[in-house]
DNA sequence: CCGTAAATCGCATGTAGATGCGAGTTGGAT
DNA sequence: ATCCAACTCGCATCTACATGCGATTTACGG
């Protein structure tokens, strides 16, 4: 059974393009082009592909718009995005919205048919450099955050779950610890942080204030 | 000029393994192999190389803390992650401490020449399934969302502040209404919210955004 | 006009969290 | 040997938070 693929592109050139692409390779098969979010949804809604190749810049509606529309309604699609586009705000809402791969124009080739088998074999192929704008996202916080990490070891430790959402009681048993131990801890972190409270403590160790 | 590439692995085959492959390659070099943390930020520390491949498994001091230390001091070093651990939270855990590079062990071989020429590049080489994982972290919010936005304005408004740090007493001078009025539209918002402290609140309030 | 949703307020009770004070143990550095 | 930092534990007290139950007012759509 080949893989079916559906494209939404603007740009009839490059979508006739991707189709022979695809119709090219002995395991997957082009089921049909489109050039806007609407008629996009109102064909793969019914009869879902495998695998859609979304471009971002679509007329009236954005190509994430769509990717939003069609994982909301049949999540098993995989949606890969193929555009121009480097910025981060634009792959993360992307990503957000669903999909599951992103590759940059000029990168599609016979990477794009790899790609398309990789998103059915639960991988997320990215261009080199969106993978890394992607891992950078993880780095930002703790880089640009200031250095509260005086920590010690189990002070680390208790924060950690702390930022868990879980109770002292629970961190106590978890960690073999008593409550009270919990609570001593969580002193020191509270002085280290100059926070009086969890609240004011998660906002420092999640995001920073 | 070679790309300088350090290895940090308890395993010694492994390590030799993967010295000789490095070696083989015309444009790489290693320049050492470390068994453990210690060893490893000694030298490293001091002569930076171009690219560490880190195993997350060594003993007293997880792989994941020796990037952390390398990456302190000197931040342009670019780890890879090489690796039998495919959870998500030392994925994570090793992206946020620095890493720009996960690699799983199975899929060494020419792959991982290619990854160090790639992080030199400004790109970040993922296994597949590691790929998708971290891709899915930013859709989680969407996928295992309850709706977050069947809340009223007022009890938005409460929410916002409480994810601030403000005390109950505080949101209530803010806005001009009662103590136990703010108690009520948080009591509304945890049940929508499907949680039952402040804590869980935040978690599900900041986490997706 | 009535029902409903939203917003407001009150009270009572129980649990979780914050903090002050004290103190014993241990591994490593001087 | 000594000291210190890190870790551990205990107890008491006060504040903050969670929640059950009830109630009034206002605004909007049927």
């Amino acid at each position: 059974m080949r893989i079916r693929v559906a494209i939404v592109d603007d740009d009839a050139e490059l979508g006739a393009n991707l189709r022979s692409l695809i119709d090219g390779a002995g395991d997957q098969v082009c089921v049909g082009t489109y050039p806007d979010s609407d008629s996009a949804c109102k064909v793969l809604l019914r009869d879902p592909p495998d695998v859609v190749l979304m471009d971002i810049n679509l007329g009236r509606h954005s190509g994430i718009d769509c990717v939003a529309r069609l994982k909301a309604v049949v999540p098993q699609v995989q949606v890969i995005m193929v555009t121009v586009y480097e910025d981060t705000e634009r792959i993360f809402k992307a990503l957000s919205a669903g999909a599951t791969g992103y590759l940059v124009k000029r990168e599609v080739g016979p990477e794009l048919l790899e790609a398309v088998r990789q998103v059915m074999q639960g991988q997320s192929p990215m261009s080199g450099h969106i993978a890394r704008k992607v891992v950078e996202h993880f780095q930002k916080p703790r880089l640009a955050g200031n250095s509260p990490e005086d920590l010690t070891p189990a002070e680390a430790r208790v924060l950690d779950q702390l930022a868990q959402g879980y109770m002292y009681k629970e961190i106590a048993a978890n960690n073999g610890i008593t409550l009270d131990t919990v609570r001593t801890h969580i002193r020191s972190i509270y002085q280290k942080l100059q926070v009086h409270t969890r609240a004011e403590a998660l906002l420092k160790y999640l995001g920073q204030s």
